[in-house]
DNA sequence: GTAAAAGTGTTAAAAATTTAACATTGTTAA
DNA sequence: TTAACAATGTTAAATTTTTAACACTTTTAC
C-alpha cells in the first residue's frame, strides 16, 4: 500500500472506535452511511477511505465489523505495540491515564513523570510515577517511544528537549506552548484554547447571520 | 470581510497566543518568518492569513505585535464576550478550568456541572459546580452559549441532548463518543485517543522507512 | 422472472488549502 | 547615490481533500 492521506489515518482511528462500540452491541455488519452518520461525514468518504486501505465489503450487506476492526489494526497499530509515557501527572495527565486505561492493547502507558515529591513513587490507575530526573533511564529500560506532554506551559520547551534527549520518537504536546523537535521526531500539538476559541467564533458568526 | 477559511481561524487563534507571549517579553515587532517558526508553518502562510484579515505590516520592520493582537481579537472574539460552561468536573474538566483561569477575558468559564454530590456546591478555581439538574436554569440565568463536555463516554449522548435543550449554541466534545446536534448548534469534537494513535502510527512509519 | 431498490467501488470533478513565484519597496552599506 | 538585501503583499500554480457521478451487483417486491 502506498501512503495514506493524513486525514484518512485520523479517520481510520475514529472508524475503529465506532466499530468497537458496534461490536459490543452485537452488530456484525455496518453500512458506509452508518459509519458516516456517527462521524458526521459522508458515506462516500468512508467508502473512499476503505477503498484506500483495500478493504472490500459485501454488496448490500455492508462491511464486516470484526474484519474491518482487524484490518484497521493491522494498518495503524504496530505489531509489537508502542510504549507511551505521560510527563506531568496533574489533572490532565491523570485524565488521560484514566481515559486510556486498558483501551488499546497496542498502546500502553507504562510510566508517568512529575517533579512533585508527593507524587513520585506512587501509582496512579496502574501507572507508576517517576521523578523527571529518571526520564532517560526509564525510557530506555521500558523501551518508550512516545511521550505525552501535560506539564505547565512554562516547562514545555525544556520537557520537549528532555524527551528528545531521552530518545523519544514521537511527542504529543498538550501544553499551550509550541515546542521544537529535530528531524526524526514526530510532533503533534493540540491546544484546547484554540478549539474553544474556534467554537466561540462560529457561535458568534451564526448569531450575526 | 468575506469569510475566512476554517484553517485560518484556527491559526489566527494560535498566532495571537504566540504574540501575547512576545508582548510579555517586550517585543514590539515580529516578522512573518518568526511567527511561522513558532507555529511550524511557512512564512508565506502567515503572510497570506494576515492578508486575508487585511492587516498590513511595515516593510522591513514586520508586524506590530500589539496591533495584530488587537485586530485578531476584533475578528475572533465577540464584543461582549461569551460565557462557557464545563459539564463534568473530573480530572479533565478541572484541567481545563485551571488551564483557562483568567487567560481570555472574552471567554469566561462561568459554571461547572457534575452529578457527584460531593462536588456540587463547591467552587473549583473560582468556578462554581452545580448539579446537572440545574443546567437549564443556570444556562439561562448566566447567558451561557458554549458547553464543554468532559463527562464519561457513557453520558456523552445524554449530556449533548441536555445542552441543546438548555439552549447552548456551541459544543466542544472531549468525550471519545461522537454526539449529534441539530442545525444551528456548532459542534467540535476532539478525541485524544485518535491523536495518540496518529503519533504512534507516524512513529511506526518512520521506523519502517 | 423481472423491475426496482439499495448498497458497494471507482473514476472524475470540484473545492479547499498550501506553496511557489515574483513585483514592490524601505534600508543598509560601500 | 546606487546596488544589494530583506522584508511584505499578491497572483498564480500545485497539492490535498472532499464531493459528485455513475457503473455494477445482489436482494427484494411484485
Amino acid at each position: 500500500m502506498k501512503h495514506l492521506p493524513h486525514k484518512t489515518i485520523e479517520r481510520l482511528s475514529q472508524y475503529r472506535r465506532a466499530l468497537l462500540l458496534c461490536l459490543e452491541k452485537g452488530k456484525t455488519h455496518i453500512y458506509s452511511h452508518e459509519i458516516a452518520k456517527i462521524q458526521h461525514i459522508t458515506a462516500v468518504q468512508v467508502r473512499r477511505d476503505l477503498m484506500l486501505i483495500g478493504y472490500t465489503g459485501t454488496l448490500r450487506k455492508g462491511y464486516n465489523v470484526k474484519e474491518l476492526i482487524d484490518l484497521i489494526g493491522n494498518i495503524i497499530d504496530s505489531e509489537e505495540g508502542i510504549n507511551v509515557t505521560i510527563i506531568g501527572m496533574g489533572n490532565l495527565g491523570r485524565a488521560l491515564i484514566n481515559y486510556f486505561a486498558g483501551k488499546r492493547s497496542k498502546l500502553r502507558i507504562v510510566a508517568g513523570f512529575d517533579t512533585n515529591p508527593d507524587k513520585i513513587g506512587n501509582t496512579m490507575s496502574g501507572v507508576p510515577c517517576h521523578s523527571i530526573e529518571q526520564l532517560k533511564e526509564v525510557v530506555a529500560a521500558e523501551d518508550i517511544k512516545v511521550g505525552i506532554m501535560t506539564v505547565p506551559a512554562d516547562y514545555a520547551v525544556d520537557t520537549a528537549e528532555l524527551l528528545v534527549k531521552a530518545g523519544i520518537k514521537g511527542i504529543l504536546n498538550y501544553t499551550p506552548k509550541p515546542v521544537n523537535v529535530p528531524e526524526g521526531v514526530y510532533l503533534e500539538e493540540y491546544d484546547m484554547i484554540t478549539s474553544l476559541e474556534k467554537v466561540a467564533f462560529y457561535v458568534k458568526l451564526q448569531e450575526t447571520d
